[in-house]
DNA sequence: ATAACTGCAAAATATTTGCAACGCG
DNA sequence: CGCGTTGCAAATATTTTGCAGTTAT
């Protein structure tokens, strides 16, 4: 299936670059929509899965409330919030060594992996 | 809070004790209901993560659907098969040195850490 | 006795989908 | 023109919550 540039597509990614954070679909939709509130919230949902299908930005699973959008396409993890629930990027080695592991005792082909990092953030410690 | 001991509690772990897999919340519901219909889906929800925060059983936060219930309680890693979307527990090392830089980039405080490989099962690869 | 627990139904949350109209290439 | 895209509303999926009655301790 081809796509096609629409004005919409644009500002759903315009929007996640701009907004320089780890932002809920919803968040997004928020952003955009206070320029152009006839924008649909299935568009923006529609729209990220389809930029993110294309590499050009990634989507997080979060697996504490609503995935995030991640505007940096490049391998890192995740340390989540309990408290604010706020996403922060971590740039820590490759864990192929680990995957591989994981392959000899499952038997499985490992595509991808994924750490999350839970605890209480610096900010949050700070109160 | 205290906790009370009752028949729908025991219920709900016996079937994940029994079930020894990765079941959804959904699916010890349906284990329990079979022998007994009249139990709500409401009280396994609300005995699972009771039972969870006692540290018997863990919820296991599914970044692909639903969340899993796990009767084993030590430190483990899963992976998660994006064919049939089955969970499989992984044992590798600590990843106590990984928690540590985190810390050291975020300035946080790391609690616990997760790690969830995706990829294709052998039972899926082979057919 | 009293506070925890239960079942039920409704709410909350997050995301996807059917449909008819619209518009990019 | 044809098919990808849009907005809307409704559907889906999972889990939580308010309430009034029940029960363990």
């Amino acid at each position: 299936m081809q796509t096609r540039q629409t004005f919409q597509k644009s500002l759903t990614l315009d929007a996640v670059k701009a907004m320089q954070c780890h932002p809920t679909a919803d968040q997004v939709y928020a952003y955009v929509a206070e320029k152009y509130p006839e924008i649909s919230r299935a568009t923006i949902y529609r729209n990220l899965n389809q930029l993110s299908e294309a590499g050009e930005i990634s989507r997080v699973k979060n697996p504490c409330g609503a995935d995030r959008i991640d505007h940096i396409t490049h391998k890192h993890y995740h340390f989540i919030c309990s408290c604010c629930h706020q996403l922060t990027n971590v740039d820590i080695p490759d864990i192929g060594h680990l995957a591989k592991l994981c392959e000899e005792q499952t038997g499985a082909k490992v595509e991808e992996s994924q750490i999350f990092f839970g605890g209480i953030c610096k900010n949050c410690a700070g109160r």
